[in-house]
RNA sequence: GGCCCCAUCGUCUAUCGGUUAGGACGGCACUCUUUCAAGGUGCAGAGACGGGUUCGAUUCCCGUUGGGGCUACCA
């Protein structure tokens, strides 16, 4: 593909909240259909709204897209900078006779509004400003009275050809003389959406199903300015559990609280895009280049999603899992850290273990947090015992506190510290005592991480260390015995 | 109300006129096993309804119903 027809998308983003999983999922699309295209991702802060936009929500949508790597290819457009162009356009309109000033004032419209829709009528502005004198418009514009900009939609029908749906078509009946600079001079959405689109040169709209109402509109104005039409695509929108629309009663709806739930980057990714896409097939679980490899907008969906965080989390424990443990490390080594487990440095002192101990990890987690909860015995000085582990496998304390005293020695005695000569060990340890290996393997368990769910027993010995393996199973022994009246015990 | 969009298991989806309608999540059972995950096996579970077109419709067309979106001098 030539340079000058690669495909230029952009993401719009108005800044008046967090980076919502709807609009993560618009960025998405748009990024996989350039990177897949050789084309460039743009973005541009709708910022025009100055009541409502804030510099904090700018950062949270940055910080997101950054987390995600959906890296966009030039300077970050600010629409607020652009406001002369924009006024500008829609005063061409004016002047070509696309649009014509309106003196009609919001509390006139607002009543009129009010009694068609008391008469169970639909309203829609009857263009009355558009039948005004043109010496009468004159003279009163010249005075000053404020008025609009409205665009006077013609006759006919505005089609197209969606990406995403088959041809969209309204009758120019249904749609009204829109305004497109208000009475302070500032330009409605729509235009500015459209001047800054035609200045961006972008060549496909990709955006939310909530916007096809707009786009006749839109398209009404690229023509009226002369200027050539990009391609409009409308991804269906995603809804809560309940099939409403996904708002914040559903529950975490930014993409920085997942992130925040240990949720990574690439199965956030990997989710979305299976909300209205799939590359058809069986092909699920996907890193973002094989998405970009597969990505077509033929595999695009029309129906809305419904977001089901059962599966992303179940999606995120296969990232988790295929992900190598160095490719982990700098995504869990910071929640480590700020679990206050172990400093940056200490981790990266023994590096080599602590690797290891990912890989024993991540394969039972799902979340990050999950991680970090089974690492703490591994790094904690003291353990705590789960209260229910207790119940269950410490029932009987003076036996179990033979058993684990007996495990100790066994351990301490063994001059080939490693797993397979520890499990023939125990097992006799077993035998001996007459008992399974669970009786012998899950007090241990408990012993050394203070839970009844761990890696496998020897793995878990291995990480801990010779020492520290013997302290807290003498800990656990003198707790039994009586030695110590509460929950914990040095490690 | 008007306009527009949508419609396969509870959920995400495959199917591009002919299939016992496939897979995944979730659920249940079994299996593996020192625990938990992961893995493996199996079970339950879907073409909204009514008309056409066709030798044949989940698939194409129309209608009904249902759901959603929009309907500002917000974006």
């Amino acid at each position: 593909m030539a340079a000058s027809d690669a495909p230029r998308v952009r993401f719009a983003p108005s800044p008046t909240g967090y980076l919502h999983v709807g609009g993560a999922r618009t960025a998405l699309f748009n990024w996989l259909f350039a990177r897949k295209l050789g084309g460039a991702f743009l973005l541009r802060i709708e910022d025009t709204d100055r009541a409502r936009s804030t510099d904090e929500s700018t950062r949270a949508i940055f910080e997101g897209l950054h987390w995600l790597a959906l890296e966009w290819d030039e300077e970050v457009v600010y629409q607020g900078a652009n406001l002369e162009r924009h006024r500008q356009d829609a005063r061409r309109l004016l002047e070509n006779g696309a649009a014509y000033r309106c003196f009609c004032t919001p509390a006139e419209l607002d009543e009129r509004r009010k009694d068609a829709e008391a008469r169970k009528e639909a309203f829609k502005y009857d263009r009355r400003c558009d039948r005004l004198d043109r010496a009468e418009v004159e003279r009163r514009a010249a005075a000053g009275e404020s008025h609009v900009l409205r665009f006077r939609v013609p006759d006919g029908t505005t089609a197209w050809d969606d990406m995403v749906h088959e041809t969209v078509a309204f009758p120019n009946k249904d749609i009204e003389d829109f305004v497109v600079l208000r009475s302070d001079a500032t330009p409605i959405y729509n235009m500015a959406v459209v001047s800054d689109d035609i200045a961006m040169r972008i060549t496909h709209v990709m955006r939310g199903d909530d916007h096809i109402s707009n786009t006749p509109k839109q398209i009404l104005l690229y023509r009226a300015l002369g200027a050539p039409l990009p391609r409009f695509g409308h991804l269906p929108m995603i809804h809560g559990l309940d099939g409403k629309k996904l708002s914040k009663r559903h529950g975490a709806t930014a993409v920085g609280d997942y992130r925040h739930l240990g949720i990574l980057p690439q199965a956030m990714l990997n989710f979305l895009a299976l909300l209205g896409w799939s590359p058809g097939g069986d092909r699920e679980v996907m890193t973002l280049d094989e998405m970009v490899e597969l990505f077509s907008v033929e595999g695009l969906q029309r129906k809305a999603a419904i977001f089901d965080p059962k599966k992303l989390e179940w999606m995120n424990g296969q990232h988790l899992s295929r992900m190598g443990a160095a490719e982990l490390e700098p995504i869990v080594a910071p929640a480590i850290v700020a679990a206050g487990l172990a400093s940056a440095d200490e981790l990266a002192s023994r590096r080599e273990w602590w690797l290891g101990l990912l890989d024993l990890l991540k394969v039972r987690a799902r979340t990050v947090d999950d991680v970090v909860r089974q690492a703490r015995p591994y790094f904690a000085e003291e353990i705590d015992y789960d209260a229910e582990a207790v119940a269950k496998h410490w029932k009987d304390a003076a036996g179990t506190a033979d058993i684990l005293a007996a495990t100790g020695e066994r351990l301490a005695s063994l001059d080939d510290w490693r797993a397979e000569a520890m499990e023939e060990s125990l097992r006799q340890l077993g035998e001996e005592r007459g008992i399974g290996g669970g009786k012998v393997f899950q007090p241990l368990r408990l012993a050394l991480t203070g839970m009844s769910v761990s890696p496998g027993i020897f793995d878990v010995v291995l990480a801990l260390g010779r020492e520290r393996t013997l302290r807290r199973i003498d800990a656990a022994v003198r707790r039994l015995r009586g030695g110590v009246a509460a929950g914990n015990a040095a490690g």
